[in-house]
RNA sequence: GGCGCUAUCGUCUAGGGGUUAGGACGUCAGAUUCUCAAUCUGGAGACCCGGGUUCGAUUCCCGGUAGCGCUACCA
């Protein structure tokens, strides 16, 4: 095989959809997988969609993803350049080129005209296809007119009756030359269209495998035409399926997470995302591994392990794999990535200094398997950095709030401690199992109620070192110390 | 409407003419823990329908059905 040349090409209009993530994702693993190169081109043909803007996002997008790429924009390259909105004279030359060959030809029908003509077509039943009308203009008539300045686009002239192609995922695929009508090729406005971009710049930039959206599988024969007419070689086409909402539906934004950034905004992990995208539609050669890393993904993968169906994302399983890679992390890391979501809830506010960062580990370890991702962290460490003394005693109850045995010994013992350590606790528990014959839940059960507020939350065992900390430490949003607990817990078990 | 693509547990998938149809997420149950969670163990759960071909089809072929896509001077 040559040397292998991908592509990723989005149009910046906005921001990466999962579907194409994955299909960036599947292109980069190809490439790395071979050797070869990935580019990344710009499709911003679209002068009305498109925002420059957007493009510096979209690039922000793709490395938070994870992806690297050899040629584009941003790096340049040997094929460049890599937006379409900068190729302009290129696809001018191609197609006066096609015209003068007789393949392609001016078309002045206006796209009014051709609107009315396919709404009829439809309502009559019939193919909304074009009628072929300018083909009959003899060319230097049509090149007369477009010269003196009438609004012209550039038709192909399709003349094949079969078109055929071997697709990588889907293995042999053919339509009839029927069904296409003679395509677009030049807008009025001396845009490029779609179809005759990609093939410009396909076969400019050296691309060997075409691999995109299925929903790319009815442009591949017009397409193939024009790599005919332009007496080109195709490249090898692989089309990968639809990704579904849980409705079957094509996912889409009403389906709620579903771009590259709204999944940082959640603080999934750009790994997990990887892996996960992976899954939805290519298998290890096993049949069974599905927690997969970079390089081992890339040594395996291969367009045969690819499937054909559309595939439902499923936010669950995502879950499941960015809690696996979260619990892989360092600490001093989560607690890093983790800031962001500390400081918008309030709970942390900058500058602050690397005990504090230490002491977010402590409370991130605290809760990480409480959570599905980052941020939904913050609430989870919400009986750290709150404590309502109230909710302890009703919890509990008044009667039990104030004359508990346990507590009634287990709270001077604390009070008494001038730094209270989980080691020192663990102490005075066993004192106090011995002295009132407690333990287990009915021993533990009223301490953690007492000192938290709630009856369920991280282990005690995590939680005390994190209180005696956190009440040293300068925060946004003070923590109270276990001793300033007890005593709030003990001022409002006297009042109900 | 026309054309195309697709069809294995709820979901992602492996597999393939004869299998106890495998794995994972989720779910249910048990174990464990001071609670919740996590973890471990176990369970339930699938070959879209109808015809062929065949000794035998979930697997191969055809048709149907359903879902999705394309049918643009969008990409």
């Amino acid at each position: 095989m040559q040397k292998v040349r991908v592509r990723f090409a989005p149009s910046p209009t906005g921001y990466v959809h999962v579907g194409n993530a994955r299909t960036a994702l599947f292109n980069w693993l190809f490439a790395r997988h071979h050797g070869g190169t990935l580019v990344l081109r710009i499709e911003d043909t679209d002068v009305e969609r498109s925002e420059q803007r957007y493009e510096d996002q979209l690039l922000e997008d793709l490395r938070w993803f994870g992806l690297d790429w050899d040629e584009g924009p941003d790096k340049g390259g040997p094929s460049g350049p890599y937006r379409q909105s900068e190729r302009q004279d290129l696809y001018r030359r191609y197609s006066m080129e096609l015209i003068e060959r007789g393949f392609a030809y001016y078309c002045f029908c206006s796209p009014e005209q051709l609107e009315q003509e396919r709404q009829e077509a439809l309502k009559a039943g019939r193919q909304p296809q074009y009628s072929g009308r300018c083909r009959k203009i003899a060319p230097e008539e049509a090149a007369r007119r477009a010269a003196s300045g009438e609004a012209a686009a550039i038709r192909l002239k399709i003349t094949e009756w079969n078109f055929r192609w071997n697709d990588l995922v889907h293995g042999e695929t053919t339509f009839s030359g029927e069904v296409i009508g003679d395509p677009i090729l030049v807008r009025s406005g001396g845009h490029p269209a779609y179809n005759f971009a990609v093939v410009v710049d396909d076969h400019l930039m050296q691309i060997t495998h075409v691999i995109r959206g299925d929903d790319h599988i009815s442009n591949t024969p017009r397409q193939v035409a024009l790599y005919h007419a332009l007496g080109w070689e195709p490249p090898e086409f692989a089309h990968l399926s639809t990704i579904l909402g849980p409705d079957r539906a094509r996912l889409s934004k009403r389906h709620g997470a579903t771009s590259l950034e709204s999944f940082r905004l959640l603080g999934i992990l750009p790994e997990a995302l990887r892996n996960y995208l992976t899954l939805l539609g290519w298998s290890a050669a096993d049949g069974k591994t599905e927690i997969l890393n970079d390089a081992e993904v890339i040594a395996q993968f291969s367009l045969d392990h690819i499937t054909k169906s559309p595939a439902v994302f499923d936010q669950e399983k995502l879950n499941w794999l960015n809690r696996h890679y979260l619990k892989q992390l360092p600490l001093k890391r989560v607690a890093e990535l983790s800031v962001p979501f500390f400081v918008e809830a309030g709970l942390l506010s900058e500058p602050y200094g690397p005990p504090v960062l230490g002491w977010l580990g402590l409370v991130v370890e605290a809760v990480l398997n409480k959570i599905d991702y980052l941020s939904q962290v913050p609430e989870a460490a919400r009986l750290i950095f709150e404590y309502d003394a109230e909710a302890a005693v009703s919890l509990l109850g008044g009667e039990e709030a104030r004359g508990s045995e346990v507590l009634l010994q287990v709270a001077p013992k604390i009070l008494a401690e001038p730094k209270l350590t989980y080691a020192r606790f663990r102490e005075i528990l066993k004192e106090v199992q011995k002295s009132t014959g407690k333990k287990g839940k009915d021993l533990f059960h009223p301490v953690r109620v007492a000192l938290t507020g709630a009856d369920s939350g991280p282990e005690l065992e995590k939680l005390i070192p994190i209180f005696e900390a956190g009440s040293e430490l300068d925060l946004a949003r003070p923590v109270l110390s276990a001793a300033a607990r007890l005593r709030s817990f003990a001022a409002a078990a006297r009042m109900t």
